[in-house]
DNA sequence: CCGCTGGCCTGCGAGC
DNA sequence: TGCTCGCAGGCCAGCG
């Protein structure tokens, strides 16, 4: 599931278009029944003969930027994916489930793929009300900013209506740190020795310090190593896989050792979703 | 304004 | 082998 280090890294590759003459964005049929996807014909041809002049991300947001407004507003969801193809013939072979088309003047063209339709697709009028669209607006740190801004973290961490949450959650909660979802709180946490379940008014500045480091630490490794791929899911735009898998140490590991201390990795849920620790290690 | 809950959606794998 | 069913988690609408 793309977080900020996949959608970082699917980004970078999606810049080869930057600068490129769009032909035609196309919706597929499968887009049509899913409103995330504004698959209205006239509002796409506004595209045609533009060139991309960036791809921006936020949090988990592209943002597709041309010569002229409006811009794009995209987002992966949890199984969406971009793929880079050479001739339209191959989006059937390359593709299961594809939603959007973007064909440049020449190739390669970009396909927007995505299974489980939880991806978005839509035109924002202009940059500036993509600044003001309250999810992008209410953004902490970028978590992948190198170096990572430790002290406006720690404010921000010490803000009051932060202390009564448990920190698993709140790392979850991108006004303080962006780009985290649900592997990489567990990696964060662990690296960081620190309980999913402290509460964050208990934690001391040396903790409160160590996490994040642990997660910039964390976050950075896994765009190193272009992200998370297991499943069949995440896949950058050239088709290649990500090897941040490799070195996770608790996530999705239920039952397996703990590779410091040997205790069964446990698992919980906060706020809907499952949070994976070593019950040992992180105190 | 804020925070919390549950819905969206379907591929996959465990279990029978 | 083939079926059912529960889980996975990004965001966000709707509620209080």
């Amino acid at each position: 599931m793309p977080e900020g280090p996949e959608v970082e890294a699917v980004r970078r590759e999606l810049l080869q278009l930057q600068n490129q003459e769009i032909d035609k964005i196309t919706f597929t049929p499968l887009s049509q029944k899913y409103p995330k996807y504004q698959g209205k014909e006239h509002e796409f041809s506004h595209f045609s003969s533009q060139k991309t002049r960036d791809i921006h991300r936020f949090n988990k947001f592209l943002v597709w930027e041309f010569e002229n407004e409006p811009v794009i507003l995209n987002h992966l969801g949890m199984t969406g994916r971009w793929t880079m193809i050479k001739s339209l013939k191959e989006i059937e072979n390359k593709t299961t489930h594809p939603k959007v088309i973007v064909r440049m003047k020449s190739p390669p063209h970009a396909v927007f793929d995505d299974s489980r339709n939880f991806g978005q697709f839509r035109t924002f009028p202009s940059m500036e009300e993509i600044k003001k669209y309250p999810p992008i607006k209410k953004l902490g740190i970028d978590g992948l900013t190198d170096p990572f801004p430790l002290e406006e973290y720690l404010t921000r961490l010490g803000e009051q209506r932060f202390q009564q949450k448990q920190i698993g959650d709140l790392l979850m909660d991108a006004r303080l740190v962006s780009g985290i979802g649900n592997i990489y709180k567990a990696e964060s946490l662990y690296e960081a020795k620190i309980h999913p379940e402290r509460k964050v008014s208990t934690l001391s500045e040396e903790e409160a310090e160590l996490l994040g480091k642990s997660i910039s630490k964390t976050l950075l490794r896994a765009f190193h190593d272009k992200g998370s791929s297991f499943d069949a899911r995440y896949r950058l735009p050239s088709g290649e896989e990500g090897q941040a898998q490799r070195w996770h140490k608790v996530y999705q590991r239920l039952d397996e050792s703990c590779p410091e201390c040997n205790t069964k990795i446990e698992k919980i849920i906060q706020n809907n979703r499952s949070t994976y620790y070593c019950p040992t290690c992180q105190k």
